[in-house]
DNA sequence: CTGTTAGCGCATTCAC
DNA sequence: GTGAATGCGCTAACAG
């Protein structure tokens, strides 16, 4: 049997072999109520039998619109990421949308050419989930009118939205959890500084610790950098202070998790020696040994306002002038890395700052070295 | 001050102030050598002043390639592949790609869309990693000569790259490893018997114990399926078992996570009661409690072959009529979460086959119910 | 070396 | 209701 050669399939063929208008075809697959039935299935027919797929590209180039929205996170490999990617993948094949993923890895220039890159695809959209953008870039894209969506730290401009995330809400409860267990000695591992995100967590669990009258003592103040390192430093900083924490929140749930690391590392046992809560509630929190305690920052509805901030900037007509707020709520998930405070002379006693040594750390150690 | 109002820039519109042709534009832009200094002076000058960026629309649409690379996954939030997307993002960022990146969610449906968003965008080229493909749709992307590179399932043919796993070599190390450590009855944990992987692994696997005179016994196969609820199953069907493994190889991290998971819960301990090994090595698995030895399978070599290898269809001239054939080795990474092997008297007696039940545990429970 | 012209594949006027 | 013609923004002939 011989094959027959690939030929580019194309609106023009399929109108020839359909014998009608390569309008007609058009409108036949755009589902323009006007066409008559009997050209209609025709046309439907030799689509099918010839397997003909539209060029969007092409029809991005006529129309407009390339239905394709931006997507810029900082790193994909933050566990933060992938859950609200997936999140936003479905909503775009929902709305028959394309999605244009990048990542600035913390670079600058590589954040201007994320930019850049957006700008040649013609995005009809841009999310920003990097938690912070030069003020030039977003005259970049603001001044080709593309529509854009940012978390916590969006300026207050038309065509602009914003998800503003209520961190005091989440950090309260994880707080007054805490103090529900006797703890009063709390300890807090913020973010970078230079985060506005992670300051306004911190904010927040001072304010909540004043709310009900305790005190944040200042070298229970750890300033982290959202990883899992960071973590491990900051357990580390909080075995040297004279009087320990028996409880600590961490800024997310990396730090969390690098913490509760280092803690098992030095014999520390979570919950009953120190009651650890993260923030996020990435999916692998539930999956910690023990399963982490956090204040859950849904990564499924911060996808889906920022996705339809984005819709609604496209489909109304006011050229994309208009500007929504919307409000991320944030909610304490009680899993098992919190409980009771023991009592301080127990706690002294429980806490052994030594390393435990093993064979097998032994042979890890030289066999990676 | 007024600002000017936004004009869609355009090759026309530089060459009108640049008082050149739009060919000349176009020439310069595009680094073509015959274009007379002077001229692409004045151009530079325009381009920078006006901020113009080509439309990548249109170029593909008359050069005839888009120069967007697809990526197929089966799921962004499996922890496999962050890391591979932001391999494959670095290498397109740097030859000036874009990726088009679409899960398949598990399902056929999504799978076929997939495919076809792929070739309405009319992507240089597909990397499939979603451990099998119908060959309808490996048809349809053929058909118009799509250059398509798979994982170990790739057919054969002209237009098709293939990167073949070796998976005996790291899952010998690590049953050899084992051995050493007087582990004789070693279980394992296989992945979805209905995936080519997980099979070539169990029978790495069973090759590996044969090779050194140990025997496979039945009973400590067990099927899981890739994830950390099958690991979790997994542990308690090997608690059931008369006598029971002092070492278990799992046919994926989650697998093994998952399996510490639930023997922590059964006061299990790694490795001083059960020595545990993953594969694949994701990034995560050195941050368990205690760290995982796993066999790794670099993701980002594994991106990088998929990258060059859809690079080199595209680039040479035999209209992607070749095919390539690479290998991506396996090798063992020694952690924490290997030991030696109790002797069979003090492992039946450590381990604990009752739930710990905390008052923790309990609030838990209630808060979430 | 430069400018003019003709498409790339499609949606959309405008006549009919 | 349908078809012929125009143009989206750009590159690649082709002349000059």
């Amino acid at each position: 049997m011989v094959e027959e050669f690939f030929r580019a399939m194309d609106i023009r063929e399929i109108a020839r072999r359909a014998k009608v208008s390569t309008a007609t075809v058009s409108r036949t697959i755009n589902g323009v109520p006007t066409v008559d039935p009997q050209l209609a299935k025709r046309v439907w027919k030799v689509v099918n039998e010839l397997g003909y797929y539209p060029n969007k590209q092409a029809r991005a180039l006529v129309s407009g619109r390339s239905r394709i929205f931006g997507l810029i996170v900082s790193e994909i490999t933050n566990p933060f990421f992938p859950e609200i990617v997936q999140s936003f993948e479905d909503l775009a094949v929902q709305h028959n949308y394309e999605i244009l993923l990048t990542s600035t890895v913390y670079d600058p220039k590589r954040m201007e050419l994320s930019v850049r890159r957006m700008i040649e695809r013609r995005v009809d959209g841009v999310a920003i989930l990097t938690f912070g953008m030069e003020d030039s870039l977003i005259e970049d894209l603001r001044f080709r009118n593309v529509p854009l969506v940012f978390v916590d730290v969006g300026p207050r401009m038309p065509g602009v939205s914003n998800i503003r995330v209520n961190y005091q809400e989440g950090i309260r409860e994880a707080v007054q959890h805490l103090a529900a267990f006797r703890h009063a000695r709390i300890a807090f591992v913020s973010g970078p500084v230079t985060l506005r995100s992670a300051l306004a967590r911190k904010a927040a669990f001072e304010q909540s610790m004043q709310e009900i009258g305790l005190n944040v003592a200042p070298e229970l103040i750890i300033e982290g950098d959202h990883t899992m390192k960071g973590g491990m430093r900051a357990l580390l900083e909080l075995l040297s202070v004279r009087q320990r924490p028996t409880g600590v929140l961490c800024s997310n749930d990396m730090t969390a998790i690098g913490l509760m690391r280092e803690a098992f590392d030095y014999g520390i046992r979570v919950p009953e020696d120190l009651s650890v809560v993260g923030f996020d509630d990435i999916r692998l929190a539930q999956f910690m040994i023990p399963p982490l305690t956090t204040v859950q920052m849904s990564q499924t509805e911060l996808a889906s306002l920022a996705f339809k901030a984005l819709l609604n900037h496209v489909e109304s007509d006011s050229s994309s002038l208009n500007h929504t707020e919307s409000v991320l709520h944030t909610t304490l998930v009680v899993r098992k890395s919190t409980g009771l405070a023991p009592s301080s002379v127990v706690a002294e006693k429980s806490i052994r700052s030594r390393r435990l040594v093993s064979k097998t750390a032994k042979l890890s150690e030289t066999s990676s070295g």
